[in-house]
DNA sequence: GGTTGTTTTTAGATTGGTCTAAAAGCTAGA
DNA sequence: TCTAGCTTTTAGACCAATCTAAAAACAACC
């Protein structure tokens, strides 16, 4: 208004420059720019391309918060984990944002460390700043009332990898019972009868549904043996459960682990006996982390996919957005089998390699 | 203004309860509750314990990109790495996220997969959405000018684990020349005299610096044998390198690797040849990532702090908020040499202990 | 030339906070 | 009672976009 135009001061002092900027150079109104600013296709080409030369030449940047207060999405989305420095999220953080690139939104990361308290409150900030969605891998001791609390909010929100609450709810996994029926079918085709499982402490959904696939694999082979021990998920853990099982008797002949960590420390414990993984004792990994090829001897694993869980999540997240009231979706992954030495299976081979994967 | 108090609709049916809606509530003005939210001293105490059960009762959440429209600050940072699947990374991000959280801050989290395009991409739409700052590990390839840019942007920059572009800049590191120095000491003080490295490929600051410390040291300790074998950086380069380098002669007693990677790699190598590691010929890495501890023979490490990398980062970039034109500032963290198997300097002792670190 | 129907463009309200400058309420001293 | 000097409170402009509804520009037809 009492701006008119003094081209004396084309970038004004101010700061930056903004849609009147542009607008008072390209002899339009800001509208118009808006327009075009979000590819319309109801500006004229001519209009189109001289908005579009005053844009670069005035240097405008869009002001993507000013457009988030008007229109009703910010493109940005909420990430919670509770362990960013485990590689499993590291993957998995670079696949959702590997999906989230391409349609040009921006997420936002918080790192819970598995508390409740430390969940609440990013989820309270990422409110503030009115994300469009949260991708959340619930902390352990989570409210299973948390989601409705998120619904009531109306935000959006994909659980990755564990649960909490009752269905429906978006939600983007792996199989974790398809996972360790495929171990102990292994284990049972090259002769074991004696199985045992590691790991899992508290009732989230992924020790539910691992343990879920064990007894049901032990039950469906007939296999007389079951022993399942729980335990958090450390190196340590695994190497002293190792212990205990080698002191009983009957002893496994095999054990399945609740993840990579779980079976390193075994296999430590049993080299610490003078055993050998895979000769003496056949052990199973769950995660497939990079270093399951690296160890001596070389970690069987259930190769769960953690970029994959990532795309798949963002991609629920975002289609969550964009119908609210659409069928809820559950992305459930199915994992592989990566056989190498600790199984036994394959002793001789992979030793003499070339490193892999 | 048309809305006076229709007390059947407290809830209002658009959407969001807003300041407006406090204020009529609680019979005080848009601008009384605003200083309310920001803890302002200049509102009297009683009338601050009503604005605040009105926010209560209302159910009223702050509009954190509405403030950032008339204030200047958005309190977000954007950090940019470029492989956030590798573990190093991971610890990093968490210490940056722990360090923000104290102060209310919370981050963008953008992957640029090492490709200096994508970086851009996510710098441009990073201001876009007007973080206060950015946290950049620069893609290898990155133009040096890039620092200056975001300069003229005025977007408050820190440079995180390598640096581009000349001083004075705002950098948060490790020292990678005394790390070497302190691998090449130790092996020199076990009698060592041809000490090779391997690994670094392109010219960044975080392999230049690498190999100023190697021949430094070499230099320092007379040794008349150098060699240093240029490459990428995977497990599969490593493997390679030693094979090469076995095959010289004379031949290397010892070797020090640009990461952990690589030695993992150089490790392998030895034992495909039926060497050992740690006896045959020293091994030791860089990064000290949690699964060093781990192979056999464990691998002796240069420890470098990523949390603590993290977190001096994060801080540089709040205090260059607040502070704008203050002394640029360089943090170069110490690392600590990890003496395990595979320098040959403990054979005995840490295999029969129970799993560390 | 006037009417109708498209295609383009625009004025002005709106979003939800912050900020400035001034007004209103107090208290105490003359 | 009046005034000076606090402490509190507030009206209204402002930030930078979007959105609605209507106006303007243009073409086609009778």
């Amino acid at each position: 208004m009492a701006r008119d135009e003094s081209p004396s001061r084309g970038h004004r002092e101010s700061g930056s420059v903004t849609l009147q900027d542009i607008a008072a150079h390209a002899g339009v109104s800001r509208a118009t720019v808006s327009l075009v600013l979000r590819a319309s296709p109801l500006v004229a080409e001519r209009t189109r391309a001289k908005v579009q030369r005053s844009i670069k030449s005035l240097g405008y940047v869009y002001n993507r918060g000013a457009a988030a207060l008007r229109g009703s999405r910010t493109s940005t989305l909420g990430v919670v984990v509770y362990d960013i420095a485990n590689p499993f999220f590291g993957a998995m953080v670079a696949g959702i944002d590997a999906a989230l690139n391409r349609v040009g939104y921006v997420s936002f990361l918080a790192n819970s460390e598995d508390s409740p308290k430390r969940q609440q409150r990013f989820l309270e900030r990422m409110r503030e700043h009115r994300v469009d969605g949260i991708l959340l891998c619930p902390a352990e001791g989570t409210p299973p009332t948390l989601v409705e609390t998120l619904n009531a909010w109306k935000l959006p929100c994909v659980q990755v990898l564990r649960h909490i609450g009752t269905p429906p709810f978006d939600y983007a996994g792996t199989d974790f019972r398809l996972g360790v029926n495929l171990a102990i079918d292994h284990l049972v085709a090259h002769g074991h009868e004696r199985i045992a499982f590691i790991g899992g402490h508290t009732e989230h959904s992924a020790t539910r549904e691992r343990w879920q696939g064990y007894r049901e694999a032990i039950d469906r082979h007939g296999l007389g043996y079951q022993r399942l021990l729980r335990s958090t998920v450390t190196r340590r853990d695994g190497f002293e459960a190792i212990g205990l099982l080698l002191g009983e008797s009957p002893a496994p002949t095999a054990v399945v682990c609740h993840n990579d960590l779980v079976a390193f420390g075994a296999m430590l414990g049993l080299q610490r006996q003078g055993l050998t993984p895979g000769v003496d004792c056949a052990v199973i990994g769950t995660d497939n982390v990079e270093e399951a090829a690296l160890s001596a001897p070389a970690l069987t694993s259930v190769a769960t996919h953690p970029y994959a869980i990532g795309e798949e999540a963002a991609r629920l997240a975002l289609r969550r957005i964009n119908h609210p009231d659409g069928a809820r979706e559950q992305v459930v992954l199915s994992p592989q089998l990566k056989v190498r030495e600790s199984c036994g299976a394959c002793r001789t081979a992979s030793r003499v390699l070339a490193p892999t994967l």
